[in-house]
DNA sequence: CGGTTCGATGTCAGTTACTGTCATCACGAT
DNA sequence: ATCGTGATGACAGTAACTGACATCGAACCG
């Protein structure tokens, strides 16, 4: 890793391309050294070949460098959510939503391992990983408005499968073995049906 | 207001009583009348007759002066889980946990509201409010595991029952009428059961 | 081939949240 | 009266973030 660090910012002047990806990757790679809190942003602008102010021309704040595929996500949830088969329930729909967004992880490899890593270690990113889960679920729930599901079922719906969401992605970063994504998701979802089932 | 306002600073001496509280309410009145950003805290601090210094040795940052009833609050919801009867789901046990701590809210008069319309106005505050309410989640799950109640159901009861909350807490300082919250609470959770009974 | 335009970047100054350190003050115990 | 002791003030410093303006390089145009 670090001779393709040494090589990747060596003569790279002003005009590289790809100055967005440099920083996310110039990130990543402090924060997993040192931590979030023990490096400046003016470390992370250097090590990219770029200046400070150039980051937060690229990210609203020095957390959101972290949060880059959030919005490509959200897409693919919105558009799963609409696409499930009529027949659907909003539990239903919000299911097969997750289920399909399960492969992003995995196809990334280690990455969302230690991304996670990165924001279990600090709380700063916690709030930050919250909101954007937030986010989420309000989307989600738009969506299923869009099938005629009326508030507050919708919100309902969402907001449990997010947290669903949250608990079987926590279980797929920290354990071990290697499940998959997908099933703990079903198996939080079916959890959840337990729970209100026997009330 | 604004009487009482210049009252409450003039002659307020270096040693006057309850300066947390008169940081608390000075921050508050200040939010209210120009916003979360657009106040400093150096402004928030002079404003209760103290110094930047002193604000932030009784409150870890800006946003915190908003959340200080937030101990509280967790104390009283893992003692209702824990009193809960023993025949009680753990579905059940956080449900009235919640309906318990509604009263909390209901007898601060129109303080919760004017809080919430300070924190729907600004995402730093939203985020801080997610990981509080994340908190109290995480908080009441190990309560439920003090009950006997395993992983992941204990996490995952104490998650979609905070997700109910949230939809009723916001109903209920959205609307006009002034319905129960406990009230709301139980409607959200019903909700909830329905939505996972059809699947 | 030279000039122009334009988007991306650099430079710099400024504000504000937040922290460490030490001085100072009032009050209570002796 | 004196002496802690805990709460506060004073002050300097760091780092996140912003606004304004200069500068660079590439594409385009003549």
């Amino acid at each position: 890793m670090s001779a393709s660090v040494i090589t990747y910012h060596l003569g790279m002047g002003r005009w590289e391309p790809n100055a967005r990806g440099r920083l996310e990757r110039a990130a990543m790679e402090l924060f997993v050294a040192r931590g979030f809190e023990q490096t400046t942003v003016a470390e992370i602008a250097q090590r990219a070949g770029l200046t400070e102010r150039t980051f937060f021309r690229y990210f609203a704040d020095k957390r959101e460098v972290l949060f880059a595929g959030a919005g490509a996500l959200q897409e693919l949830l919105v558009r799963a959510v609409a696409q499930a088969p009529g027949s659907a329930t909003p539990l239903g729909a919000i299911a097969s939503a997750l289920e399909a967004a399960a492969p992003l992880f995995a196809e990334r490899g280690d990455y969302p391992r230690r991304r996670q890593a990165v924001i279990a270690a600090n709380a700063e990113l916690q709030e930050r990983e919250l909101i954007k889960l937030a986010a989420l679920a309000a989307a989600m729930a738009g969506a299923l408005r869009e099938r005629g599901i009326p508030e507050p079922t919708a919100s309902l719906a969402a907001e449990a499968g997010i947290a669903a969401f949250r608990i079987a992605f926590e279980r797929w970063t920290t354990e071990d073995c290697r499940p998959e994504l997908a099933k703990l998701i079903r198996e939080s979802l079916d959890e959840l049906k337990a729970l209100t089932a026997g009330w």
